[in-house]
DNA sequence: CGATTTTGACCTGCGC
DNA sequence: GCGCAGGTCAAAATCG
């Protein structure tokens, strides 16, 4: 496996961000949660639902209409409030909004995946910089070895780099993958999804007794990550987070649906496909609105309903955009279906 | 034997 | 500048 990049640390981790886990603490209530659903499959209807969608996946498909999703990003991203920043610097805004000043639009194959492909796939393929002793070979050359890099390098490589270096000189941040996480009662860490995942890395997590694990997709060229913790405040509660978006269908959501259906709709509206991550798991897991957990601005997300985004639109302590989604307060959800 | 997990070291960004 | 914490690497161990 070729080494990876400097992805390296970002910082700022969104469960370990103190403001990030104040804001979690604040809304870690029953009323927090979704009731539980007796409806046992998508088209269940749900009576204990607090929402007006069937299921899960219809929710998360009602948000991805793109008029629908124009309208609701049209609510101002307002990034005055601290705690809603802290959830914000967590995916770049350009993925977030669409009035235009994202520059390019967003397609599982245009901008955004060709960037990512250097970001969190290509530039994971890159050498780091410095290793542990014991490769000497590589020391000596170290001094060298951005260069030759580049020299050697393939084009979309070197561009990749090029860039990053640009950037950097201009002392721009290098963009996040945008993010979606899911927050889920669960005796088991590891949730099937639907994707192979292969562990990379465990890390004791700050003011938490529960480490955190590191995932990457094991389909080539795929960057896609994932980090799987359990929640301090409930540990009866998995937190998935994924990042990145895959280049490949989910044999389980393809195996679910046929291919057609809810999974293939984002397909071929050709962006957001970082929901597509949710809809995978919605499919593949068979979450339904009972099981799925409405998590909190610092980490996770679940689409409002347009009248939710209607009555806060203008609210910026309401609505916080995270990993390409809006999500709102949890407290706002249980007195909108009290 | 290849794939995956474990685990300590290392890198990076951020706050003080 | 320094220390901390998150994120990643990669050798070694383990698994199927």
């Amino acid at each position: 496996m070729s080494a990876g990049a400097g992805a390296g640390g970002h910082g700022g981790g969104l469960y370990g961000d103190p403001a990030a886990a104040d804001h979690f603490a604040a809304f870690d209530h029953d009323d927090f949660f979704f009731q539980r659903s007796p409806c046992a499959g998508e088209g269940g209807g749900g009576d204990g639902l607090m929402t007006p969608y069937s299921s899960i996946t219809d929710y998360l498909q009602g948000f991805l209409d793109p008029a629908g999703l124009a309208a609701h990003l049209d609510a101002p991203c307002r990034s005055g409030d601290d705690a809603v920043k802290q959830g914000m610097e967590a995916v770049p805004v350009r993925l977030v909004r669409h009035d235009g000043q994202a520059g390019a639009p967003v397609t599982p194959n245009s901008s955004v995946l060709s960037s990512s492909s250097c970001e969190a796939g290509g530039a994971d393929e890159e050498p780091r910089r410095r290793r542990k002793a014991g490769r000497p070979e590589e020391e000596e050359e170290e001094g060298e070895q951005e260069e030759i890099d580049a020299d050697e390098g393939s084009a979309a490589d070197r561009n990749c780099k090029q860039r990053g270096k640009e950037k950097k000189a201009r002392g721009e941040k290098k963009p996040r993958e945008p993010r979606v996480a899911f927050m889920t009662k669960s005796e088991v860490d590891q949730l099937e999804d639907g994707y192979r995942w292969r562990k990379y890395g465990q890390k004791a997590v700050k003011n938490s007794s529960y480490p955190r694990s590191y995932y990457r997709c094991t389909a080539a060229r795929c960057g896609v990550k994932k980090r799987v913790e359990r929640s301090h405040q409930d540990p009866s509660t998995v937190i998935t987070t994924y990042e990145g978006q895959h280049t490949h269908p989910s044999p389980a959501s393809l195996l679910i649906r046929g291919g057609g259906g809810a999974y293939a709709a984002p397909a071929r509206l050709g962006f957001r496909s970082d929901l597509r991550a949710m809809i995978d798991y919605a499919h593949a897991t068979r979450v339904t609105p009972g099981s799925l957990l409405l998590p909190p601005a610092a980490g996770g997300m679940l689409p409002p309903t347009p009248r939710l985004l209607q009555e806060h639109r203008h609210s910026s302590s309401h609505l916080a955009a995270y990993g390409g989604v809006l999500d709102f307060i949890p407290s706002e959800m249980g007195s909108e279906h009290a």
